[in-house]
DNA sequence: CCCGAACATATTGTCGACAATCTTGACCAG
DNA sequence: CTGGTCAAGATTGTCGACAATATGTTCGGG
């Protein structure tokens, strides 16, 4: 046996860095979400393969997981463009979300560890800090939120569940989130549901904690409903 | 030479069929499934190459394709191996299904359509018909059952839920079935719980809809679970 | 003036070859 | 005899070039 227990934990941040399709997939990643490749927007091969200074075999590879991601969309010799949010799309992925995070926080309330569930207070702690001081409001609005659900679905110890919503949909909220620039209405609303759920959580209370998550992630896509009903014109077309 | 007027318009089922890589991508799909790729081995790509008469491009956008659909896993500069499906993984996966199905079930009952409605009571009597007469078994164990689940997905009208159960975990269930070559013990239990749900949805009753179906996918991962518990080890490591 | 078809261009799909890395086996030291 | 080190082989990652296809334009006919 290969004893190295000597050393600490160098599980790395960053799994992946060994090849260049993995690092110019991340660079990819980052400029969908943050916006700098707009949604709808054309990726041309030779262009990005130029830009981040790789031929076009990893640029495809890198293409092809971020398909397999649903962050662009792919047609035979057409090319792939920026998927483009629509309000529809938006709310089925919260849909989705209710679903799969639900389940994780009943999961929680069995597997996560009170070391895990204590960290996590810390955690809200300092969202309260980042709120009150309203200095840090955009790392909540923008990360924060989702570091809260994060470690919910990682203490519901679902490899599968990590998977699904860690590759596929968590991706496009953050992209949602930056683009629109919208975010929870009401951060302190939302901290206070984050609470009652780690209470349920360390409670060992399963229903409950999928009841109070699957009603905290339904309220908030019925937020972005109202917001983005307002902002389509739900009747009559208006001039031009 | 490109006078194709007189042709109808060809629209393949399968519809992606475009490019090799596409191609040789089902293919690979239905090797892995059915079992002719047995789980744990490795896939070697000019032996994969030669084999489908593809040079190793296609070949290795079909490959980072099915390690999107977690068919298969790949590490750098080692190789990709088929996945090998343990117990505990199935059970995560059945607690998916659970979660993302009881949801599909719950829209199904709001948003499928009568006629949707009418031909599901079709499919299910035609499943009837197969276990009378013990003719179709393999059909309606190994595909019949989850044609049932994937009109329901359908009747949702939620395409990121179609996506992630048709993409991510179906895939995986089939393998599961076709190598254990195992099904729903009872299929007339099954049946008779799909009659159910498909009532509840009729009765557009979103609660009882989801309901039935957790409890549905619940008792199928129990009795999994009872199998493979029994198969694998009664006592066990529990070291905590 | 409008519509259809052919053409030119650009992009994607595909292929073969080269380089970097991991595995495996042998060889030598202790 | 066992353990570690090093080298050979094989496999994967990467690159550049060629071919097939979709798009946009232009020209000719009605």
């Amino acid at each position: 046996m290969s004893e190295k227990t000597g050393y600490p934990k160098v599980i790395p941040l960053e799994p992946e860095a060994r090849t260049l399709a993995d690092r110019v997939c991340r660079q990819i990643v980052t400029a969908i979400v943050k916006g700098d490749i707009p949604p709808g927007h054309k990726i041309s091969e030779p262009e990005l393969a130029r830009t981040y200074g790789v031929s076009r075999g990893p640029l495809r590879e890198a293409i092809r997981r971020l398909e397999g991601w649903r962050l662009v969309e792919r047609k035979a010799h057409v090319g792939a463009r920026v998927v483009k949010l629509s309000a529809h799309e938006l709310i089925e992925i919260y849909r989705v979300r209710e679903a799969l995070e639900g389940m994780a926080s009943r999961l929680a309330a069995r597997n996560m560890t009170a070391d895990e569930i204590e960290s996590l207070r810390q955690l809200l702690d300092e969202h309260e800090t980042s709120i009150e001081q309203r200095e840090g409001r955009s790392y909540f609005q923008k990360e924060g939120d989702l570091d809260f659900h994060y470690r919910i679905v990682q203490g519901s110890k679902n490899a599968k569940l990590l998977e699904l919503l860690g590759d596929d949909l968590y991706h496009l909220v953050r992209m949602y989130r930056y683009q629109f620039s919208m975010s929870s209405s009401r951060p302190n609303r939302a901290l206070k549901e984050h609470r009652q759920i780690i209470d349920a959580i360390e409670a060992r209370d399963e229903e409950l904690a999928e009841m109070l998550m699957r009603r905290h992630i339904s309220a908030a896509r019925r937020n972005i409903e109202d917001k983005l009903t307002t902002v389509t014109k739900p009747e009559g077309d208006k001039h031009g």
